[in-house]
DNA sequence: CAAGTTACCTGACGGC
DNA sequence: TGCCGTCAGGTAACTT
C-alpha cells in the first residue's frame, strides 16, 4: 500500500487524535511481524505515557513518548493505522493496538505482515543502528534533494534509472508507483542506466519527483486496494496516474500503447514515444 | 564493494 | 467448485 504520500497523509490523519493523548493499554496478536513485536518492553514503557510528537522519516512514523521512547512503525506493503471506538470488534490482521485515555483505540493492520513496529529510546534515532533510520538517504521534499545530488551519487554505476531513485540509500520514499509516473513525466525510460543520463534531466526528474509526491499528499494518496488514511477514507490520486498499472492504455500525452516490462523483478511502465 | 535474487506473508484473480 | 500459478504498494538478507 504505502509509499511516501500514504505515509504522510496517514501522520496527518493521526495526529488529531493521538498528539498529547495518553496511553492506558496496549495489546498485540503475537503475530509475528517482519520483526517479533517486543511487547512487554512496549507495553511497560508506554503505558500511562503522553504522545509529544508524530514525525516521518522515510516511510517511518515516530512516535515520540514524554517518558523520552519512541516507537518506529513501518507499513510493509499492506500496514495501515486508524482509529475506531474501542468497543469495536477486532479485525482479522489487526495485530498491534494502544488504548487511549477515552473511547479511541489506535490500530495497526498489516494483511501481510511485511510491516514493522519498533521500540527504541528517542535519543539519537536518526543514527543509532537499531532503528532501521541509519543509512537512509534524504527526503525527496527536502532541499538537499535535488539534480546535482542524482548526479553525483550516480556516478560510474549503470545501474537502471528506476532502480536507482527506488534506493533509499540515494532518495528515500520513491516506490514503485511514483518511481514509474515520475519517469514518465520527466521523459526518461524506466531501465536507462544511470550513467546515460544527463545533469538537465537529473534536475528535470527531481523536481518531477518532488511535484509527483506533493501532487500525491494533496491528493489524500493513493488507493490500490485497500489505501486508507488514519480516518479510514480513500485518497484519490490513483485517478491522476498516467502510466502506472495502465498497460496498452493509450499514452495520454501521444495516443501510444503504454508499455510493460519487468525492471528489478517490478512492474515497470512507460510510453516509448514519451520516453527516451 | 555493487548489483541482482530470494524471502518474508496473505489474498485476489485468471486459467483450466 | 477448486486447484494452481502469478501477482501485489517494501525491504532485508542472501548470492553472484
Amino acid at each position: 500500500m504505502p509509499e511516501l504520500p500514504e505515509v504522510e497523509v496517514i501522520l496527518r490523519g493521526l495526529k488529531p487524535h493521538l498528539l498529547n493523548q495518553k496511553i492506558i493499554k496496549t495489546g498485540s496478536s503475537n503475530k509475528k511481524l517482519r520483526y517479533p513485536l517486543e511487547t512487554e518492553l512496549i507495553n511497560t514503557n508506554i503505558v500511562n505515557k503522553t504522545v509529544t510528537s508524530i514525525t516521518r522519516r522515510a516511510k517511518y512514523i515516530l512516535i515520540t513518548f514524554d517518558s523520552k521512547v519512541s516507537l518506529v512503525i513501518h507499513l510493509g506493503m499492506t500496514g495501515n493505522l486508524g482509529f475506531f471506538p474501542q468497543i469495536t470488534p477486532k479485525s482479522k490482521h489487526d495485530h498491534f493496538w494502544c488504548k487511549l485515555d477515552n473511547t479511541q483505540e489506535l490500530r495497526y493492520n498489516d494483511v501481510r505482515r511485511f510491516g514493522s513496529i519498533r521500540f527504541t529510546p528517542t535519543a539519537n534515532i536518526e543514527t543509532i543502528e537499531t532503528t532501521l533510520l541509519k543509512d537512509l538517504g534524504p527526503e525527496p521534499l527536502g532541499h538537499d534533494f535535488n539534480g546535482n545530488l542524482l548526479k553525483k551519487k550516480s556516478k560510474s554505476k549503470k545501474l537502471a534509472v528506476k532502480n536507482f531513485i527506488m534506493d533509499n540509500r540515494i532518495v528515500v520514499g520513491v516506490g514503485n508507483i511514483y518511481a514509474n509516473e515520475s519517469l514518465f513525466l520527466a521523459g526518461i525510460k524506466p531501465n536507462r542506466p544511470v550513467n546515460k543520463i544527463n545533469k538537465a534531466e537529473w534536475q528535470r526528474l527531481a523536481s518531477t519527483i518532488k511535484d509527483v509526491l506533493n501532487h500525491a499528499i494533496e491528493c489524500g494518496g493513493s488507493t490500490i486496494n485497500d489505501f486508507v488514511n488514519a480516518s479510514q477514507q480513500s485518497g484519490y490520486f490513483q485517478m491522476n496516474f498516467k502510466v502506472y498499472g495502465k498497460e496498452n492504455s493509450l499514452c495520454s500525452n501521444c495516443d501510444s500503447p503504454i508499455k510493460q516490462i519487468k525492471i528489478g523483478g517490478r512492474a515497470s511502465f512507460y510510453c516509448s514515444i514519451c520516453q527516451s
